[in-house]
DNA sequence: TAGTATAATAATAATCTTTCGCATTTGGCT
DNA sequence: AGCCAAATGCGAAAGATTATTATTATACTA
């Protein structure tokens, strides 16, 4: 049940927040643009303001709900997290987006941080190219 | 000489691109917004557009002078493109950037995008951390 | 070196994404 | 059911970047 997961952030229940919550999970794409999401929500006979989504999106990134990406091209997108980290690999013909993990990049993140003295609190790894299926 | 790398790529010598050319490479931030260039520009005495330098540094981009990132933030950030590539190391406190480039990331890169059967055009890794600095 | 065609610039308006402010509504709790 | 704090909707505002267009500078030619 959606609610619960709002309930264990601290997040009160509300109609907005379970309806974005819904979107995100059954969108076909798992990447979405706040405006993307309104969308949706207009699609699905949901009248609720875009101002709405971008104040919800914003705090279920606070409340690690979601995750917000910001690949080329203006706009941010999100996803539901699902716990475990993840890279993404975007198609820049046709939007694509796949995701992988790679533990021997993850591990050589650490080493060069350790080399800099930095201590890590987030990263990400785009890589942008030409999918399978734009490749004629 | 400034004007023979603005003539190899086929752009007119303007006074506007020599002096952005000329912030870009002597400024003590090797990483500059838009805003940053015009500010230095200003500094420096000299009228020249915001509109102006957004236009110029997208033209570098194009020809392959600068590049471009999109850390996170708002602005995109300009660089002088040294013919190698490096990826970022940024710090979230106090905006310090540092470079590397991690031969072994980049060939994992190689076999991830082979993998999904995509032809890499671009990628970039941002490790956001916070530098020896600022950890008191 | 002066004249000309063309490309670049400056200034401003427009666009696009995201956030704010405030009046109104809703959810959680008694 | 009824109260109060929190959330929403709407419109305005802010911030970043791009488009428009009249003016000006550059590259080229005679
Ligand atoms: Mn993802
Ligand atoms: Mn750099
Ligand atoms: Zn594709
Ligand atoms: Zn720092």
């Amino acid at each position: 049940m959606k609610s619960q997961n709002l309930k264990k952030v601290g997040l009160k229940v509300t109609l907005p927040r379970l309806k974005i919550l819904e979107i995100l999970g059954k969108s076909t794409q798992r990447h979405m643009s706040a405006e993307d999401v309104y969308k949706a929500l207009l699609g699905a006979g949901e009248d609720i303001g875009l101002a709405t989504v971008y104040r919800v999106l914003t705090q279920f990134e606070t409340a690690g709900l979601v995750e917000r990406h910001n690949f080329e091209g203006g706009q941010a997108v999100f996803e539901l997290s699902e716990g475990d980290h993840h890279d993404h690999l975007l198609c820049v013909k046709c939007g694509r987006v796949d995701e992988f993990v790679d533990e021997t990049i993850e591990k050589r993140q650490q080493d060069i941080a350790a080399k800099f003295g930095y201590e890590i609190t987030d990263h990400c790894l785009y890589i942008y190219g030409i999918c399978p299926d734009c490749r004629e």
